[in-house]
DNA sequence: GAAGTGGCGTACCGTACGGTACGGTTCGTT
DNA sequence: AACGAACCGTACCGTACGGTACGCCACTTC
């Protein structure tokens, strides 16, 4: 299945790799600018090579989304010796890796595309974007939660009901605000706040899972 | 401001209302239906009359989208005498409207398309579908919230920082995952859950802003 | 140094679509 | 009945863009 293709740096040419730069420069400075001719003239390329090397627009499209989408380094998280300190910090880890992730120009952008793609009956961006961002977030945040369950730092029924409410406590509206271009959310606003929302989320959390032993 | 415009029924004519309907279908079916070629005809209506009524493309786009959105309507909710059990009521109607339009083929749509624009340094319909949705929300919630604070119900220290936390308890991963066109999560599937969604988010937003002396 | 290969730049083609023009029809007004 | 406004249907134009073809250069290989 396509979306289990395992896209590392051996995948692209360093060449290639700089004509994926250059278009997702273009999709970053301009949603709808990624047109070929524009892609070639930025990166220096002739067209026919565009088409040798991705086939067609979308194989380009596809190619950028999963290329920086793959980008996204999840933190690795020690869980050998979990106690509600170490807890607390993996959860605000994951919150500030995931908040400052969003923010992003290039998470922003790639979102866009994908949603975009995706209005379209093609979801091939829109699963390439979910299995590289929320996906994988859950992918290694659940046998966190599970470990911690078991060492009887959370409580909770089903894990994957702790880790929507997890996302939920920790992105709330900032993503689809971000998405939507609302002007009362620069950027550099809501990274300002992320350390003090990244705390308040795991608090919370920390409140709605946590076993009372924990203060 | 453009924001400020009042649409009522009275904005456009049936006949118009009408063509914006076939435009939203166009929309629903395949997002980059909406040509304007494709709307007169769905319509039965001449180009030259599209042009004539919404002036270019992307005021027929405008158009619709304002209308579509203007027509959620949030719950009335009595907040004149204010107990748990009322205010626990009213959080549940919110949950359940915010769930049920978001979830919604419509909405969907509305997002994608507002999103798409937004990736065009054209923000006009991102601000439309925020003024309609979340933040038509936020002006409902606050002052319920802030009543409820005020009948020692609640207790929050920032009424905006606890509407956003009642945000992201209600709606968690769905909106960014339907966008994205995840297919593991089908809109029966989500609307079969809504009802113990909304109970889990209520009494979670109860745990964590409500005064102790409510069980 | 001849031959082959990969890739750049440009020119070109076909199509889709935004936008305009115009003839013909319906319908309301006088 | 005559007029005019509104509007439908269709034909048309210009442009932008996806995709292809080709000439030329640079660099490797024998």
């Amino acid at each position: 299945m396509a979306l289990a293709i395992k896209v590392n740096e051996e995948t692209f040419t360093p060449r290639q790799q700089a004509v994926l730069t250059a278009a997702l420069d273009l999709l970053v400075e301009n949603g709808d600018g990624l047109t070929m001719t524009a892609v070639a003239r930025r990166a220096s390329c002739s067209k026919e090579t565009l088409y040798k090397w991705f086939g067609d627009r979308d194989g380009l499209l596809t190619a950028t989304v999963q290329w920086q989408a793959a980008k996204v380094r999840m933190p690795f998280v020690d869980r050998s010796h979990l106690n509600i300190k170490a807890l607390r910090a993996s959860l605000e880890q994951f919150a500030r890796d995931l908040l400052t992730t969003i923010v992003g120009e290039v998470s922003i952008t790639l979102n866009r595309t994908a949603i975009t793609h995706a209005a379209q009956e093609k979801d091939d961006l829109g699963n390439i974007v979910l299995e590289n961002g929320p996906m994988a977030i859950r992918r290694r945040l659940k046998p966190i939660l599970e470990a911690a369950r078991d060492a009887r730092l959370l409580r909770f029924p089903n894990s994957e009901e702790a880790y929507r409410t997890f996302f939920g406590l920790v992105v709330r509206d900032v993503q689809i605000r971000l998405l939507l271009g609302d002007k009362g959310l620069t950027q550099s606003n809501v990274e300002a706040n992320i350390e003090s929302d990244v705390k308040a989320a795991a608090d919370q959390f920390l409140t709605l899972y946590g076993v009372k032993a924990n203060s």
